[in-house]
RNA sequence: GGGGUUGUAGCUCAGAUGGUUAGAGUGCCUCGUUGACAUCGAGGAGGUCACAGAUUCGAGUUCUGUCAGCCCCA
């Protein structure tokens, strides 16, 4: 049997192993092999850039799912995939052009284009190569990219579609621009912040010189762009005033006072000036009153032509300049501090600006019903099930989705417009002859799409729509979308949507929401801070599975985490304690009988519990993973792993292993064997690479552990003790023993390895045979040698209690007296604390008469357990205060 | 303004459906070189479970309110 280097180096084999699983296929599956549909699509990262600490963690808890199913025996799919991301990648070469000194005007549409592509296959590859590099098992050969012929052939349908049914408009409606990306933004691409600005008062005279109204604005720039004052119908103020007309200042031009319902009596003046140009409200008002539109402010965040010396300036020089000319026209009467919530470009962080322009939308309520309906009714569940509220809340208030960018990099808008009779044609295929006249003087549209809409359409875009294709009919509904909580709006909303409205169903059962990772402030990993840290680093430091298994432990579904190296480093260390117990039980696998398979009367004790404790693990394991408790699960593994198989197991196999019984040491390594290989395939979805590398060197186990069985607690049986076996009792009154000893030792400061005599007097008859005949596993695991059974006491001794047995460490002449009195009283006092709450429990009538029978008894067992106790350590303290 | 979420050991976090003396990792203290592992082993200290009420035989866990932090929406 070979062995493996004495640390657990995993440079030396992740990316060979992977390359082998790639090799052999193992990631591919098709839509006619056996076993139920098991379809994850990815959400697809970004070719902007490279693998970040969030795609770690979605795509760890991706694999971890995938890879359980696959051992499940499900017709697993992991559908893989990059996002063509249209401003974020279209900023990054125009940066990169920016630098070459040009831009992409200069270089025009089409040659543009071609740098993207060339940027896509660089970034694209890039980051599927470090996907790979995380042991992803995605079906790379079914890899895909939002904007590769299928998915355009499935945007341009969808589009048309929705387009002939009346769900997509163009139309001139107010939205959010960005003056640096020189687009328009859908309003969850605008982020609002709290600001401190000002709110100022300015004074607009009536035009028959009866006074003035004053309004209070926090963008006094805008007022050249007024086109009437608003207030509430009910403000008595205002009341008589309604109608009149005013002269706006600076421009002095005639504007009404009207009413309007949305005005806020309570806010500022409780008059509110009316720019329906530039701001949402004011839009929906200035069509309810018939007001002109007066654009005031270009696409680029400069002020429009025609407004003299304001012209051609900076939206906020030109701010300075109005409240100036205001000030010294006696307009402005008052400046007050104002903190109010200001709109930024997600992508840049630019101060958003609501402008007038030609826009094509998604009329949404039509869609959105079925997809509040679809989670109402359980078709669709979220994980954490707080989400749901969110997603509903967002649905019900939904408003239409503007889906043109003013950009190149994109799905172009199918829509033509014909020069020669001015009607537009919106197609699936290219057209070059209007069909309305004939004409040839054609343009087509230059917006492209939102890059969501795409992604909306991933789940059976993927799987070949629009072709009715055999992965369509097999893996649709996928089962889960793994993704975090920052994209519900942008992403799961939009794909459940075009989910039910073009393939009548829900693309996916379950949508597992998980958390943002932070940096260890608890900050959001960010460019501009420098707080990020490089998976791919910490790969090649600490490996994957160290970093997945950082990343799932300590993580509950849908709370952030912290991003900590001393994690990483806890992970590592429990990859290596995996490591050296297995090089353990390969270095004693020298002329192990592979064939040998023992009854379960070979096995013994210790056998019996640790099998005992694997099936229990099998059980709260998969538990956890239906619940979709990963970390939990992975906890599990953990503590089984560490501290049942390698703390206390692998010690009592040693006097087996070291013994010259041949049939107890084969006994031995078999279920060492065994019980390893069960534990590494229960982990396999965890650390990939780590178990598939050791499990290769074990006996008895064949082929790829990714495709092995997923541990059952039906495969051990035969070697599972009898459902009567007291195991567990039996084996926590030995453990207790051992850390009785262990803690006596070490309180009078004897090393723990020292071998030490102790005198056992067990004190429940039904544990005398069994702790007799296993009296060695307290020798191996607590150095207690000799052990003596003895009714009477040592005086001269340091003593414990614990359930069933007193123990006793006889060392005259190292014992002080009074601190050990001291010691065992302090012992005492907790006991006490102890059995009076359990008498009091059991004295009350209300806790007999109402709690579950069991509850009762196990109190009355308690109090029965503690008050042995208690006068155990009564008697033996009388006895050394007698000394 | 509406909604959500968090508050448990020095730090980071677990603690489904209420029921042992509330756990882990990390940090800290003491001890340990016999061969699986010092990326380790043994032991230990450390918590009024934010606060106040309520429900209950019983609350870290359920409800209400308060305080503090974070997030989303308007």
């Amino acid at each position: 049997m070979s062995n493996i280097p004495k640390t657990y180096e995993p440079q030396n084999f992740e990316r060979e192993t992977y390359a082998a699983w790639e090799r052999d296929k193992n990631f591919h599956t098709t839509a006619d092999a056996k076993g139920e549909p098991f379809c994850i699509v990815i959400p697809p990262p970004n070719v902007t850039g490279q693998l970040h600490m969030g795609h770690a963690l979605d795509e760890t808890l991706q694999d971890i799912l995938i890879r359980w199913h696959r051992m499940k025996g499900d017709n697993t799919l992991w559908m893989p995939g990059t996002d063509h991301a249209g401003i974020a990648t279209q900023a990054k070469v125009e940066e990169q052009l920016r630098g070459e000194g040009t831009n992409r005007y200069e270089l025009g549409r089409e040659k543009f284009l071609q740098r993207v592509w060339q940027w896509k296959e660089t970034y694209g590859n890039r980051i599927s190569y470090q996907l790979r590099t995380l042991g992803s098992s995605c079906d790379w050969e079914r890899e895909r990219f939002t904007m590769d012929k299928g998915c355009s052939k499935a945007v341009r349908k969808v589009f048309v579609q929705l387009y002939n049914e009346g769900l997509i408009y163009r139309g001139t409606r107010i939205t959010n621009w960005c003056p640096k990306c020189n687009t328009a933004l859908s309003d969850i691409e605008v982020e609002h912040e709290t600001e401190q600005g000002h709110l100022w008062h300015l004074r607009y005279p009536f035009k028959d010189g009866s006074g003035y109204v004053e309004v209070a604005t926090t963008r006094p720039e805008t007022m050249l762009g007024d086109t009437g004052v608003a207030v509430h119908p009910d403000d008595e103020r205002y009341k008589n005033l309604v109608g009149k007309t005013l002269i706006l200042p600076l421009v002095n031009r005639e504007i009404p006072l009207f009413a309007d319902s949305y005005v806020d009596r309570e806010f500022g003046t409780g008059a509110v000036k009316v720019t329906p140009a530039h701001d949402p409200n004011d839009f929906e008002m200035g069509l309810r009153h018939n007001l002109e539109q007066v654009k005031v402010i270009n696409n680029d965040g400069t002020m429009a032509e025609g407004l003299g010396k304001y012209s051609g300036l900076d939206r906020y020089k030109c701010r300075e300049l109005i409240v100036a000319d205001l000030t010294a026209a006696g307009v402005l009467v008052a400046t007050e501090n104002h903190e109010h919530a200001v709109g930024h470009c997600q992508r840049c962080h630019t101060t958003v600006e609501p402008l007038i322009s030609k826009q094509w939308f998604v009329k949404m309520e039509t869609l959105a019903e079925p997809a509040i309906e679809a989670v109402k009714s359980g078709e669709l569940q979220f994980v954490p099930e707080r989400f749901t509220k969110i997603y509903i809340n967002w649905l019900e208030n939904i408003r239409d989705w503007c889906i043109s960018r003013q950009l190149w990099w994109g799905h172009q808008i199918p829509a033509w417009y014909c020069d020669d009779c001015g009607e537009m044609t919106v197609s699936e295929v290219d057209v070059d002859e209007c069909p309305h006249c004939h004409g040839k003087n054609l343009r087509r549209d230059e917006d492209v799409l939102d890059t969501w809409f795409s992604s909306a359409l991933w789940p059976f875009s993927t799987l070949g729509y629009p072709n009715d294709t055999p992965e369509l009919k097999k893996f649709y509904p996928t089962n889960v979308l793994v993704t975090g909580y920052d994209i519900i709006f942008f992403w799961v909303a939009r794909m459940v949507m075009m989910g039910l409205k073009f393939r009548g169903e829900v693309p996916f059962r379950k949508v597992f929401i998980h958390g943002l990772v932070r940096d260890k402030f608890g900050r959001k990993m960010s460019k501009s801070l420098g707080n990020g840290v490089d998976p791919v680093e910490v790969i090649n430091q600490y490996g994957a599975d160290s970093l997945r298994f950082m990343l799932v432990t300590g993580n509950t579904p849908g709370n952030d985490l912290r991003f900590f190296d001393e994690r990483v480093e806890a992970a590592r260390n429990f990859a290596n304690k995996i490591w050296n117990a297995s090089r353990f039980l390969l270095m004693n696998l020298e002329g192990f009988d592979s064939t040998f398979t023992p009854t379960r009367d070979d096995l013994e004790l210790a056998d019996r519990w640790i099998i005992n404790r694997l099936a229990y693990r099998i059980g709260t394991v998969t538990d956890n993973l239906e619940r979709f408790e990963l970390g939990e699960a992975a906890r599990q593994l953990y503590e089984f792993i560490w501290f049942e198989f390698c703390d206390y197991y692998i010690e009592l196999t040693k006097a087996r292993l070291y013994g010259s019984d041949v049939q107890a040491k084969t006994t031995a390594l078999y279920v060492l064997s065994t019980v390893l290989e069960s534990s590494l395939r229960l982990l396999h979805p965890f650390m990939p690479f780590l178990t598939e590398v050791i499990r290769q060197k074990l006996p008895n186990a064949q082929g790829s552990i990714m495709l092995a069985k997923y541990p059952t607690v039906d495969e051990l049986k035969g070697l599972l003790p009898a459902e009567d076996e007291n195991i567990k009792e039996i084996a926590d009154v030995i453990l207790n023993i051992v850390k009785t000893v262990r803690n006596l030792k070490s309180e009078i400061g004897i090393d723990s390895r020292k071998k030490t005599a102790v005198v056992l007097k067990v004190t429940r008859a039904e544990f005398v045979d069994v702790l007799k005949s296993h009296a060695g596993y307290v020798t191996e695991l607590a150095a207690a040698d000799p052990i003596i059974f003895a009714d009477e006491k040592p005086a001269h001794a340091m003593s414990g209690v614990v359930d069933g047995a007193e123990i006793y460490l006889p060392l005259e002449g190292l014992i002080d007296t009074q601190k050990e009195i001291a010691r065992l009283t302090k012992e005492l006092d907790k006991l006490r604390t102890v059995a009076k709450s359990t008498e009091n429990k059991l004295n009350n009538e209300r806790f007999i008469s109402k709690a579950p029978a069991q509850v009762v008894q196990s109190e009355r067992d308690k109090l029965v357990a503690t008050n042995e106790k208690i006068s155990a350590l009564e008697q033996r303290i009388k006895q050394l205060e007698n000394l």
